[in-house]
DNA sequence: TAACCCATGTAACCTGTTACATGATTAA
DNA sequence: TTAATCATGTAACAGGTTACATGGGTTA
């Protein structure tokens, strides 16, 4: 039920065509939801029939056309409801740690590998949410909407740096020498 | 796919009977998985077919009979497999952070009031997982399978923690006064 | 010449949620 | 007597993934 909402807010912040909110939710640039382009399209349609966004048609040269998506008074009202609703808080699920409930069960280099993989993901995760809040601190005035932002991706950062810290741990754990690093600071 | 696996986890961990398998999915006790009674007892149909695992009937008297679950060879080696293959990180899906991204549109009290109902969650959330590990730790021995446990356990604090600690962050950001805490630790 | 980008969609399938169903036992 | 616990399931629906489809333009 979150993803039409997702939408909308993405809309709100940056009006734009299907093709490039799929990009938006896609290319880890802005979002804390996935979704795959038949789901947005889709979610679009029916957004669209509720009358919660309008659409305009770009006529384009040498590429087919697009249509740029707005969200309409009444979306803008449906969104703001929602904010404002108490909500639950995301369940943690989380392949790696059922594999390792199971750790008795595998050789300790079976499992160093596969944590390993996870630990990498997880650093780059972290890089990618660091440059974009960089890219917000660095302008030199920020409007309250870029603030919100930037405590958005600072939420990203804290998850990945507390997966960081268990993967060392878990690593360790494991009887891997682990690179010592400076304790974490979320900047 | 994973629901599959976690119940293979579980029922290693310790054979049970499908509805004790609820409980353990859904009482926040032992889980990182969560997954509905509907979604259970179609996965162990489908587990049983496949001869991962297997069932003898437990007669009661004044109550329903049961059917308890092992693990077979073919389901443990299953299992073994797919903890030593390397996965995507879960995504981070959160209503939450959906809802942040347009805070400028909503009044700061109605946001106060709905991120104080998040961050009373994760507390109760990190309670439960303290909770939990301090019963593994008080053990006088722990075997290597309780050592994976709590290294588990130790993830979904580290995470807890670190929305909490962003709770925190943001209220103060809104203006909410933020009672003074210890520095967090994750014991 | 092959692969990828632009741009939008349909169809089949699998996963997960909600509602419905049964029927005895026990606690408030 | 109302509700909850025990114990297992079916059926309908919503959400999400994978595969298929089109067709010109650009890059290697």
């Amino acid at each position: 039920m979150t993803l039409p909402y997702a939408i909308l807010a993405a809309l709100m912040n940056q009006p734009c065509s299907g093709y490039d909110l799929v990009k938006r939710f896609n290319k880890s640039v802005e979002c804390f939801w996935s979704a795959s382009h038949q789901q947005i399209y889709k979610a679009l349609a029916k957004l669209e029939a509720d009358e919660h966004i309008g659409s305009e048609v770009i006529e384009q040269e040498n590429r087919p056309n697009k249509k740029f998506y707005t969200v309409t008074e009444a979306g803008r009202q449906h969104l703001q409801q929602w904010v404002g609703e108490p909500g639950d808080i995301a369940m943690l699920k989380s392949d790696l740690l059922i594999k390792l409930s199971v750790g008795h069960m595998v050789p300790t280099e079976t499992l160093l590998q596969m944590l390993q993989s996870y630990y990498e993901q997880h650093k780059e995760k972290l890089k990618i949410y660091q440059a974009i809040t960089k890219q917000y601190v660095q302008l030199p005035e920020r409007s309250r909407e870029d603030q919100f932002q930037v405590l958005v991706l600072r939420a990203g950062i804290r998850q990945q740096l507390a997966w960081i810290a268990w993967c060392e741990e878990a690593l360790g754990f494991l009887g891997q020498p682990v690179t010592v690093r400076e304790p974490s600071s979320i900047g």
